[in-house]
DNA sequence: GTTCGACCTGTCAACAGTGGAAAGTAGGAT
DNA sequence: ATCCTACTTTCCACTGTTGACAGGTCGAAC
């Protein structure tokens, strides 16, 4: 559960309602932790359950302000320096390959390259992101490029591999030669 | 909900009983789509109340050996060909990266280095479990082996950004300049 | 002969995440 | 005055996942 990270890491260098932070989760960190709305909000009553935030003001319509306590900090840097980071086991997209001799070799080679071409958009829509992000120095995007330049990254590495994939599926469709290096 | 095409697609190329699935869930799944023995026996049993699969055979222990139907197959083939495979969008590890900055630089690369470390290890397990392969000619490694070249080639990439993060944190700890491609 | 381990099937409670509905306030436009 | 839109919080039903529990058969070893 790193939504309750999430929140904390996001009210740590600034206070924000829940409709706030709503749209943060939106923008900055949409690709790499989404939220609902319905999520949030059961989070900041539990985390101030928890004493780990606190609301800090309350504003016209009911508006609640919240900022981290110390013992929220305490947890945050915790979490970021001691917890063991969890494996991102499942992929949905990988589990389609292991099937792929279920269908015949062409349509196998179709699929592959339909995943080349969508990581090749994913790829060019997080670079004009990054061009857009380059121009204005804003607080959030310093480890957000760092976060970007992963994704940048992880669509090359995808659009490679697909590309590999569907090269190896053509000259062995019977008995794959062990992956080369 | 791919639980349901993971079992379809085992029991494409080969009747099994529960616990086989729960067997090759654990062995050849294990690092893609992980499931426990209890999600297996409800999964069965909704399948066969669809119709995509169906009791082949009853072994002398309670065993019930399951085969897949006409109508699964078609599910299957539907699943790989025509559903969009879904993004892996929430990242452990990622969301660390956004909060990097509530520690000390030092302590930041500490964690980078950290990444990097998991990510080698992680790259010389799977090459050693890629050799191990390479020898015998398992069926169901013909396509496992395209898998296992992703997670090889996923944690290289791992590495190698981790390295290049550490880096960057240490050239530029209050802005960060645009990423290279 | 009993005990041990491998085989085999199932139920249950709890929780995280999703999507949608409900309901209310304030400010600006018409 | 009224309506629309943005803002704000909360609740509920549903699915997927997990881990624990609870049962059962059989072959082999002791």
């Amino acid at each position: 559960m790193s939504l309750r990270h999430a929140v904390l890491g996001l009210l740590a260098d600034r206070t924000a309602s829940g409709y706030d932070l709503m749209r943060l989760f939106q923008t900055s960190l949409a690709n790499v932790w989404p939220a609902t709305q319905s999520q949030l909000y059961t989070e900041l009553n539990r985390l101030s359950d928890a004493g780990l935030v606190t609301v800090t003001a309350e504003g016209p319509r009911g508006r609640k302000e919240y900022g981290i306590t110390g013992d929220g900090r305490a947890e945050l840097r915790h979490w970021l320096l001691e917890v063991e980071p969890e494996r991102n086991r499942r992929s949905d997209a990988l589990l389609r390959v292991f099937f792929l001799d279920q269908v015949s070799p062409g349509q196998g080679r179709a699929y592959l390259e339909r995943e080349r071409r969508l990581a090749g958009e994913r790829h060019r829509a997080l670079r004009e992101l990054a061009d857009a992000l380059a121009g204005e120095p804003d607080p959030l995007a310093v480890n957000g490029l760092l976060a970007l330049e992963w994704g940048l990254r992880f669509t090359r590495m995808q659009e490679e591999w697909a590309e590999w994939a569907a090269e190896r599926l053509a000259a062995a469709p019977a008995a794959a030669p062990p992956p080369a290096d």
